[in-house]
DNA sequence: TGCTGTTTGTTAGTATACTAATAGTATTCA
DNA sequence: TGAATACTATTAGTATACTAACAAACAGCA
């Protein structure tokens, strides 16, 4: 006899992932402005710190694919938190850069963003949190 | 002088989360039939388990709204894969089961499902995957 | 019984997340 | 130089994920 092994959702690493990630969201929304969702902020904290980027490449640095990216950009645009141009030296590029409204925004946003993170993981020592970043990082 | 934490969106959890699930993601889509996708899985696997269930005892179950379990189910009703019908004692409910097909494919998924999980978790010694998972738990 | 509040489900709208097809531009190298 | 290749961006289509507004049906209780 061969019999099936048992398949326990809750015992699945995605389905796991899954809820966690809801959670996330959820306090990420409760502690941001309305206009920031975790792209968005993802993408704007990148700006932030490297200044002007392709979009493309804005992308790669934040893990959206280029059809994602296109959708945060364009939202991000229609609320005058990004501008764009055509990259002078390569005419393939747009070049997503932070407006000043863009920048008041990030720089004060960026400590509710770190408060989003310890509230994540308040159910966690700080040795368990350590811990859990260096295991998700390994499955990336 | 109080400088401003830096904000180094690589360590921040939601966007690790993020990253993991998305290759989580990508390894189940390699993996598993085209028609199943996680969240179309976990419903199926939720009706072979328990039987027949009302679309929001579904959601629930599966960590899914009431507005996205009814696109999941719809999107199984399409395919064949699951019927519903009103409940005879709640005319409120829609009872949702497996068809036939439903169940034949669910049974033969069941492995390949067992699969993805450890494929989403090869980087990790059973320890780790152990560890990783109790302190998953504790955040959902 | 009838009122109140709850549960169930639908619909519309917005936001990620991906694939595939397409087009324009840049680069490489024979 | 010119052809092949690579890169950048857009568009259309599908799928999750949530909010909000709504309607129908049920349950509890005065």
């Amino acid at each position: 006899m061969k019999p099936t092994k048992p398949y326990i959702l809750e015992d699945q690493i995605g389905h796991v992932l899954r809820k966690v990630s809801q959670r996330h969201t959820s306090i990420f929304s409760t502690v941001m402005p309305t206009e920031l969702t975790p792209t968005r902020f993802a993408a704007m904290a990148k700006l932030w710190e490297l200044g002007p980027l392709s979009q493309n490449e804005l992308g790669r640095l934040t893990a959206m694919d280029i059809a994602t990216i296109k959708g945060v950009v364009d939202r991000l645009r229609v609320r005058n938190l990004v501008e764009s141009e055509r990259d002078p030296n390569d005419a393939r590029r747009q070049l997503i850069k932070l407006t000043s409204k863009g920048e008041e925004v990030i720089k004060k946003a960026i400590p509710d963003a770190l408060e989003v993170t310890k509230l994540t993981v308040d159910a966690l020592t700080q040795a368990e949190t350590k811990q859990l970043l260096k295991l998700l990082v390994k499955l990336q």
